[in-house]
DNA sequence: TAAATAGTGTCTCTAAGACATTATTTG
DNA sequence: CAAATAATGTCTTAGAGACACTATTTA
């Protein structure tokens, strides 16, 4: 982005004398995470409570985890969104993109500020949410078919709307519910997941053929033990990089 | 993203009196823009010179057209990546789409940046990029199958490539090549423009079959003549929102 | 009527959708 | 062996790929 502003309005221009001097107004910079996983069979977004001090903006409400970036601290903007990330979770490196960014004049009381957001899949078992730092709570909020049932905190609902619709749009074609499961899961977990995601039933042997057909598994040599017949368990070969599939699920949506 | 940072070195604390007084160093903020459009049979992006003034990072080079958020003016992200697109180019709404952000500790010598990225496609008919405000010169450069010639400032040879990416990846299963086509056009110049973006041949009867089923394009009342077989004019029946189709063009990456 | 480009038709192939069938476990 | 779930198979369908064929203009 480094350039130069090109027009100024009066008020700007009496903050910057000139050309290269920077001294003009920097709106606050911060990260914002998305972070969802899958609980009780339902997909859920990892929230904490603003805290209830004098001075801070939406106290007591829930917000998408996040905060400032600290120049000192962060050498990128994925550094600082990774740095949050291991705050609040305890996870070092689950599946994370970069959703995209939300700024402008009203949307913090604090002044003219923009986010960069990025969104995050881990599983569940075994990770409880951390608050730390200023944020009073920290949890889990199932996602249900009208999005989540509490207000967020400054545009967040719009944010976690995006994220939503992002990553249902991308489970169409992706293998990306497998990020939100544990590392050893059966066929009938994969499914169950995209049916979580998606909201609706989706073709078993389809997704079957498209799975193997990536080359997207390795089996464990062990199966899952239940009242009736064993599961094969498999594992991804590669926890990092999503595969991308040929075709959309249901073309004509269904 | 608003909120406290949660943890702080020792440098930022001391610039940090007491919680909500938001006295920590910011980030610089700018917003830069990604603009395509076909010449010549070829992908271009428009390309500004910066400035040679002492103080200013990468004299000389090519850059993208961008700058400062300026807090005063912009209302919003989008609001500032408008505004510059309409003084660079004159274009007031093409399509426009963010790609993402880019930030961190080295990128500008200046200090911590972040930039919020857009990408706009447009015609180039009747276009002549406009220099303006402190760039020197404003051009469009075509883009090869290596990218583009000359280097560029900053990080921006790496957010060109993401841009360049986005829309290939984009081009196989939506309408987006025809924003960059004048209003009226044939469907003949649409298979053309699908092949420059893609560099590689389409199918004809594919292309147009999921066009027509789309119900993307309107009849004009007009036929463009040549020297042989006039072909029938179409035009866009909406300007601003691309169509999905339900697959890309060649699943199996030929 | 020849050349050239616009536009349509046919046949194949891939992968999803629907749903039936077979396989493997426990009680 | 009955019940339950796992896994596979069969048939249909949508839409892309390849490429031939027809249509319409000018010179």
């Amino acid at each position: 982005m480094p350039r130069k502003a090109t027009t100024r309005t009066a008020i700007s221009a009496l903050t910057r004398a000139r050309p290269g001097s920077l001294t003009f107004e920097r709106p606050l910079s911060g990260v914002d995470l998305v972070i969802f996983t899958v609980r009780d069979d339902a997909l859920a977004v990892l929230l904490t409570r603003r805290p209830d001090q004098p001075g801070e903006p939406c106290p007591g409400q829930w917000a998408l985890p996040g905060g400032f970036i600290d120049v000192a601290q962060d050498a990128t903007l994925e550094a600082c969104a990774r740095r949050k990330l291991q705050e609040k979770t305890g996870i070092a490196s689950p599946y994370l993109e970069q959703l995209g960014s939300w700024g402008g004049r009203d949307r913090d009381p604090r002044g003219w500020s923009a986010t960069h957001v990025y969104f995050a899949l881990m599983p569940s078992d075994g990770i409880e949410p951390r608050a730390g730092g200023t944020a009073a709570d920290a949890r889990w909020h199932p996602i249900g078919d009208d999005g989540i049932r509490v207000p967020l905190a400054f545009d967040h609902a719009e944010i976690l709307s995006a994220a939503v619709d992002r990553l249902r749009s991308k489970v169409e074609y992706t293998s990306l519910p497998a990020f939100l499961l544990p590392e050893e899961f059966t066929l009938v977990d994969l499914q169950r997941v995209y049916e979580i995601v998606l909201g609706r039933p989706v073709n078993k042997s389809a997704l079957r053929t498209r799975v193997m057909a990536a080359d997207l598994l390795a089996e464990v040599p062990r199966q899952r033990s239940g009242p009736t017949r064993p599961a094969q368990l498999y594992r991804l070969k590669d926890r990092e990089h999503p595969v991308f599939f040929p075709r959309t699920f249901s073309p004509r949506g269904d």
